[in-house]
Parts: structure tokens; sequence; C-alpha cells
RNA sequence: GCUGGUGUGGCGGAAUUGGCAGACGCCCGAGACUUAAAAUCUCGUUCAAGCAAUUGAGUACCGGUUCGAUCCCGGUCACCAGCACCA
């Protein structure tokens, strides 16, 4: 009788949600485990197989550790603020609140079907008012501490549409949506002080355990770097130009400077600067290219030489000529630069082009080619000459520096402050008021939430205002702190603001006293095991990693940090091998999958597929394979016979598949582990029968991955118990080796031939046993031995001449 | 450009303290069952030569170390990801 995967599949679902298998229970006993996959975007388009790749893994995992006696927490919710349910809205006029409650619906069902063992009592939203009370409450903590404030910022604005654009939706320099000229626009928006963690976030890395390439991406996104800010006199002036450099050994190679074109100190001295049209023509094409534009493209250096404006070397005394260019970000570090053309080859393609000296002070390489970036022995250096280890010079410079009262030592990071506002309706409103004698002001917190008010068009506002600056009733209130009328932000916060925290809701998910019980967060604790996406590593894992340090500050959780490990998988493809995309039409629809061939097959291909941490495509027919094995499992009650022990013939194997499988899921090695149950169902074929017990032990390894089928097969056995609670196999090392091996006989490095012996044969009777091996003599005949070796249990090499 | 990673059959991929390359699955071929097809089952399936036993070649390419290299070392090429004028 074939298997009848619908009918077993959604009796099951029902049992487990019925009975609350899955349910996380605080303050037990049992060692806990929390387990987090990244909680799904509810978008209209319905989940995608990315999604079932992501939540199998450690949905696989944490049905072991189950078995294994741990209590484990594996929640799921929904990030469902965002952009794409807000034009969503704007285009039918569907409310959003109404357009997200459809979405989650939609995901929650076909979640379901899939039968991941999440715990339904803890489900959250985002948007929510019970959650993003929490999450305007955090963010009054920061406004509090000074972490969350305003500042002057460069954004994409369209003047003729009247809204800031993201970089994405202005590429090119011009509006998606009217297509004419994007200007950079002067805006006061939030920015949440991210810097102040730069160092923590990075020592924070020692602690935890991500995949190193995870790591990495993380130490590159904060890039820490070492250096010295050195005060450049200006001539006729006391005023100093400020710049930074990570090499300060080759500041007597400085022939000239260049300073960013929005650099505040050009306007201050404007009337000494004799070519000033030249300066503002310069200044002004710049502005015209977005942030996007100037960093893409790699291309010819452009700029200005000041006259009149002149710079002088602090050490050497020497004068030097400045530029104006755009290679120079006011962005990073002071927003101005000393340029060594010798040794920096950025500043070698300016000096050539514009025709400045070119200083050599390192030797080494051939400067008359290109810069040379390289160690070597310091040249036309004054008191640094003669030196080799550029630690030393550095170190020397810099003591220089301070003596003379010039310059200190510096760090820089890449990171920049988080802008932390955007201007939509669908997001969190910034809970700030402002009074015109009070100034900012926050919402109290026994005011929280702070609603978003209802509303019919959710079109952006003009100006580059929010939607919410429309509603009257909104903007106006009184300030809390002096009760004379105030005006609301009406910025709301970005889509990474809810993800931020949401880990830790899940510990408490109804609580309106506190985003969490502090006991209930001490039970929990850390995250055990957080897989996602490679995308998110640096983003997202940086943002919340920064919004726990800061919980973690001010006493509200009790770990640094908040994930104890992180894995990540690889995409799926297309069948074409390409990145799925709508636009491509190569995109899978996994519920297809789960109504034509079943949840378990879905579930099994997708860890079968290939190396989990990395990307494959789809594969059809591959999907009927799994199909195939899963009938094959079914199968196996046909062949039942009722002893309760290993059969002899397959003890070892069995031994052996429970070790592999047990540590392959530890390993994320899913593919392995799958594949070792189908080689042992294959054995079990062979033999054309199974006892109970192998059977038990089958469907037990099995269960995490196919988790209806082999329910269904467990009650068939007459078993009560769920497989979903009952123990995880075990194995004894023991058992897993065979009496009989059978090794390698090489000649020479060659396989001759294969002979079979006891798994104990010591070297000298396993070598005997080799030489009198058939297709062996054929190229020992008439040789002599002039080296024998035996690798034990693998092979014999014999070396003849 | 910089940083990291990868390169194995027709395809997805196994195998590394240096020890039988190609597990497992897909595709494909042959056979069984069937009125037939599908499904299922059995066998084969790296390439080349041979009826065959077998022999030779083979883990991107070139070279090295070793009894033995997919694995270690040196060089070259290709692809992927992240960052990208970061001073």
């Amino acid at each position: 009788m074939g298997y009848d995967f619908k009918a077993s599949e959604e009796k099951w679902q029902r049992i487990w949600e019925d009975k609350k298998v899955f349910r996380a229970r605080d303050f037990d006993e049992k060692p806990k485990f929390y387990a987090l996959v990244e909680f799904p975007y509810p978008s209209g388009a319905g989940m995608h197989v990315g999604h079932i790749k992501a939540y199998s893994g450690l949905e696989v995992l944490t049905r072991k550790r189950r078995k294994e006696g741990y209590n484990v927490l594996f929640p799921i919710g929904f990030d469902a603020y965002g952009l794409p349910t807000e034009n969503y809205a704007i285009k039918t006029g569907i409310h959003p609140r109404k357009v997200t409650d459809m979405n989650i619906a939609k995901f929650t069902s076909q979640l379901k079907k899939v039968g991941y063992s999440f715990d339904w009592d803890r489900v959250i939203d985002t948007t929510e008012e019970g959650y993003y009370k929490w999450t305007q409450w955090i963010f009054l903590k920061m406004f509090e501490h000074g972490l969350a404030f305003r500042d002057k910022t460069l954004v994409n604005y369209c003047p003729s549409c009247k809204v800031v654009l993201s970089n994405e939706d202005s590429q090119g320099g011009k509006c998606d949506i009217c297509h004419s000229d994007i200007i950079q626009k002067s805006k006061d928006v939030w920015y949440l002080r991210i810097t102040a963690y730069a160092d923590k976030l990075l020592q924070g890395l020692d602690e935890v355990d991500f995949l190193p390439n995870i790591r990495l991406q993380q130490e590159n996104w904060i890039g820490r770097s070492t250096g010295a800010f050195v005060n450049f006199g200006v001539r006729g002036t006391d005023e100093k130009l400020r710049i930074y450099t990570t090499r300060p050994d080759t500041l007597f190679g400085v022939t000239f400077m260049v300073m960013a074109p929005e650099h505040p100190m050009l306007d201050k001295y404007k009337s000494m600067i004799g070519n000033w049209d030249e300066v503002e023509a310069y200044r002004a094409e710049c502005a015209k290219k977005t942030e996007f534009e100037r960093t893409q493209l790699v291309k010819d250096k452009t700029g200005v030489r000041l006259s009149g404006f002149t710079a002088v070397n602090p050490v050497s005394g020497k004068e030097i000529p400045v530029f104006i260019s755009d290679y120079v970000m006011m962005g990073y570090g002071t927003g101005a630069i000393m340029a060594v053309p010798a040794h920096d080859q950025r500043d070698y393609d300016f000096a050539k082009k514009f025709g400045v000296d070119i200083i050599e002070v390192i030797k080494g390489g051939d400067i008359s080619v290109e810069a040379y970036p390289g160690d070597g022995e310091m040249v036309n250096s004054d008191f640094l000459n003669g030196l080799t280890d550029k630690k030393t010079s550095i170190a020397v410079m810099c003591e220089k520096l301070e003596t003379l009262g010039v310059g200190e030592k510096g760090v820089q990071y890449k990171m920049k402050d988080w802008a932390f506002n955007r201007q939509r309706y669908w997001g969190e409103p910034i809970p700030i008021v402002y009074c015109d004698d009070c100034g900012m002001v926050p919402v109290p917190y026994d005011e929280l939430p702070l609603k978003l008010p209802p509303m019919e068009n959710f079109a952006p506002g003009s100006d580059g205002e929010s939607p919410l600056a429309k509603v009257e009733s909104f903007v106006n209130c009184t300030c809390p702190k002096c009760g004379k009328k105030a005006r609301r932000e009406t910025d709301t916060m970005p889509q990474w603001a809810g993800s931020s925290w949401y880990f830790l809701r899940y510990i408490d998910p109804h609580n309106d006293k506190a985003l969490a019980d502090p006991e209930k967060l001490k039970y929990w604790g850390q995250v055990d095991w957080y897989n996602g996406g490679m995308e998110h590593v640096t983003r997202h894992l940086i943002y919340s990693r920064f919004w726990h340090k800061f919980l973690y500050d001010i006493g509200v959780v009790p770990t640094s940090e908040p994930y104890k490990k992180r894995t990540a998988q690889g995409l799926i493809l297309g069948p074409d091998g390409v990145k799925m995309s709508k636009s491509r039409g190569n995109v899978v629809d996994p519920n297809e999958v789960v109504d034509e061939l079943g949840a378990d097959v879905l579930r099994t291909y997708v860890l079968f597929m290939g190396d989990y941490e990395k990307a494959a495509p789809w594969s059809k027919e591959s999907v009927r394979g799994c199909k195939r094995f899963i009938d094959r499992v079914w199968g196996l009650l046909d062949m039942v016979t009722p002893e309760t022990e290993y059969s002899k013939k397959l003890e070892a194997a069995f031994h052996r598949t429970v070790k592999k499988v047990s540590e392959d899921i530890e390993d994320l090695k899913y593919n392995t582990a799958i594949a070792a149950l189908m080689t042992l169902l294959n054995a079990i074929y062979d033999e054309g029968s199974v006892t109970k017990k192998e059977l038990e032990t089958f469907i037990g390894l099995l269960n995490p991955i196919a988790p209806h089928v082999t329910e269904e097969m467990n009650e068939r056995l007459g078993n009560t118990e769920l497989l979903a609670t009952s123990p995880w196999p075990t194995w004894d090392d023991a058992k897993c080796v065979e009496n009989e091996i059978e090794i390698a006989v090489q000649v020479n490095g060659k396989v001759r031939d294969k002979i079979v012996i006891p798994a104990d044969a010591d070297a000298d009777a396993a070598i005997a046993a080799a030489k009198e091996a058939k297709g062996v003599l054929a190229f020992t005949e008439g040789k002599t031995f002039v080296k024998e070796l035996y690798v034990k249990g693998r092979l014999v090499n014999l070396v003849v001449k």
C-alpha cells in the first residue's frame, strides 16, 4: 500500500499542534537550547524555497535536541514593517495593517504545512503595538544615553517628486519614478551612535563562535585602522588643517594636500582663495553626483588647485599646495589628506595629472613608474633616515608629532553612525516631540506605544517629509515637559529597527511590563545557535549586536553578546543556475512541491541538494529522487520481522550510521547524513528484511528530517509514544567495525588488487596476504622488495625494483 | 584593485592528521513486470582501447616534496562572494 502523504501530514501536524509538542517551557529543569532562524518579511508573494532551506537546517537540529532531552526554544515571527507592504497599500488603497495581517496568515499556514516544530505560542509581529512599544522604549533609552541624536546629512533628493530616495532608487543620478535629475540635499536626520560601540563590537567577536568568513565580514565592515592625526599649518593664518593618515612615517614625502569639496574650511577662507569661481563650479559638479556614483566609478582624478591658500608641513616647515578633489570624502577621517604620491597610487595618479612633485621617502620601488606602497629603508626623511622597520618609523614620527604638539596617534573606523529614520508611514514612529522652549523632548515612557495614526493616503508628503506630516492630529501635540504647544517628529524608524532585538522578545512575547522578564532572560540566556543568510551578516547582525550590547550596559539583559554561534546557509539558485528572480521566471514555489510530493520530500531535498553552506541550483529531477527515497522508507513496513535486536549482518552498519548521522547534523552536513541513511536503506533492501529494532532506529534517525512519514510508521509499529519525543538512537564505537575488512594492495603506489583480512590483523600478516594476491603477483614477479607498508585498515603498499 | 573562498564524471556533490578518487542522488542505457504507458524492481554508468579478463589516463593548468598527493609547497589561470578612491 502506498504512502498517503497528504492525509498523514495533515494528521500529524494537527496532533503536534493540539498537544503543543514543541512548546518551550520557561524555567524547565532540562538543559535549555535556544535556536534562532531569521524571521521572514511577510511579502505578498508567500514563502520562497530559500526560507525552507534556511529554516530546515536548525529545524533538524532542534528536533534532534528535543529527542536528546533538551528544553528547546525554536521560535518564529514576522518582521513586518517595510516598503513593499507600503507600496502595495499605496497602489491598492488597502491599509498596510490589513495587508500585513493577510500576508502573515498566508505565511503561517505555509510554514505549518511544512511541519516545522516552531513554538506557535510565541509568535511575534514587529508591527503590533505590544511589540513596537518596546522598540520605541529602547530608542528612548538610547536617546537618554546620548546614543540617538540628530545631525545633518546629504540625502538623495528628487526636486520634482519632493521625496528623499535611497541609493537604490536613485541610480545613475536619475529619479526612478520621474527620471529627473537628483540633487544632494542637506537634511537633519536621526542617527544612532553605533561608532561608540565599534571597539566593543570588534572585541566581542572573540567571545563568540561565528563562521570565519562571517567574522571577517564583520571586521571589514567595522574597518578599524590605526594611524595619526596631523595638524598642518595654513600660510598666513593661525588655522590648522587637520588630516588623518595611517602612514605618518611618510610625512617628509608630502608634496600636496587634498580637501574634500564639501570641506567647511573652504567657505571660511573664501576671500583668500583667488580662484573661488573655479572652486564653486567644481563643487556644483560634485553635488550632482550621488554617493553611489562617487564611490562606484573608478575614474580619472579630477580636482582644483587652490590659489592663495597653501599649507605648511608642521615637521619640515615646507610650504605645499592644496587641492580640492572628490576622491577625498568628507565622511571619513577629517575630510582632508596629506598626499604622498611616491607611496600611494591614488596620490600618484593625481600628482601625475596635475604635475606635482613626487618625493621618494621609502626605498624599494621605482617611482618613475608607479607608487611604492611597500616597506624599505627611509630616505629624504631627516631623523627617520636609515630606519627600515615601518612600525619603528611610525612610532618615532608619532612621538615627534606629540613633542611638537602638532599631532597624535589616532584610530578610525569605516563604519559610520547609523542613519536611523525614514520618511515613510509603515514603520515605528520615533517618539520625540519638538518644543520651541524645551527643544527635543522624549515621549514619556508611560505613553508608549506612540501609535501610528490611521490614514487613508500613504504617499510620501511634500518636500521630503514623511506621510505622517500630513496628519495634523498626530503632528500637533503638547510638550510633555512644559505643556505648551509642540510638534511631533514625523519620521519613522528604518526596517532594521524591529529585527534588532526580536530574539529577546521570543523569550517573553506577551509581557507588557518589560521587553522581557529578567528571570526568563537569565534562564534562556544567549541564543545558542543562530542561522540565516549571508546577506545579513553585516547590517542586521551588527545592528542587533549593538542594541544588545547597549541593553547589557544599561542592565536589561544578562549577556554582552546575543548569539553564541552563527552560521549561514547557501542560496538556492534557479534550475538555470542563476539566482532566482521573478523577472527571470526561474522561481520555484515550495507550496507546489508540498502539494505534489509532500512536505517530507521538500525538507529532505533542500538538505540533500548539496553542501548546506554553498549555493546550489534547484533540480526538479533530483526532488523526485527524494520522493523515491521516502517511498522506499515507507516500503520497509512490509519487511519487518518482530526481532527486538539488530541483525548480525547489519549491526555494524547501524552503529556506524547512527554515529555518522548524529555527528553530521551537528556539523550542518545534512547532505551526507541523508546519503548515509540512503546507503543503509539500500543495505536493508539487499537483506530483504528488517527487524523491529532496526526499523525503529532508522525512523528515529530520519525523524528530524522527515517527521511525518516516520511518525506514521512509528504508530504502525504499535508504539504509542510520539517519535518526536522519544530518545535519539545511540551507538557503540566498538560495534562500528566489521570483523573482516577489505583493503587495497598497491604496488609502487598503484592499486593492483584487493584483499579481505581480519580487522585486527597486524602488519606482517597483512603484507604476507598482500604478496599472495593474484593481481599483485604479475607486478612483483622477478622484482625485489624495497619497502613494504601497511596502513591499518586502509591499504598495503609494496615498493619493488 | 583589495580581502576571503572555490575549482573533482553529462549534472548536484562525497572523500583530507597524505592512504582504494567519484559515496549518495539525478540523468542516461539495458533488462524484468505490464495489452500498453506510468510507477516499481534488477543490472550498468569517469574517460580511452578491448568480446573479455584487463590496461592506460584522470580531481583547473605547470612544477616540487613523498613509498603514496584531490589533500602539503611554489607558480599560473578561471570563477564566486564581500568591500570598493577608507587616506
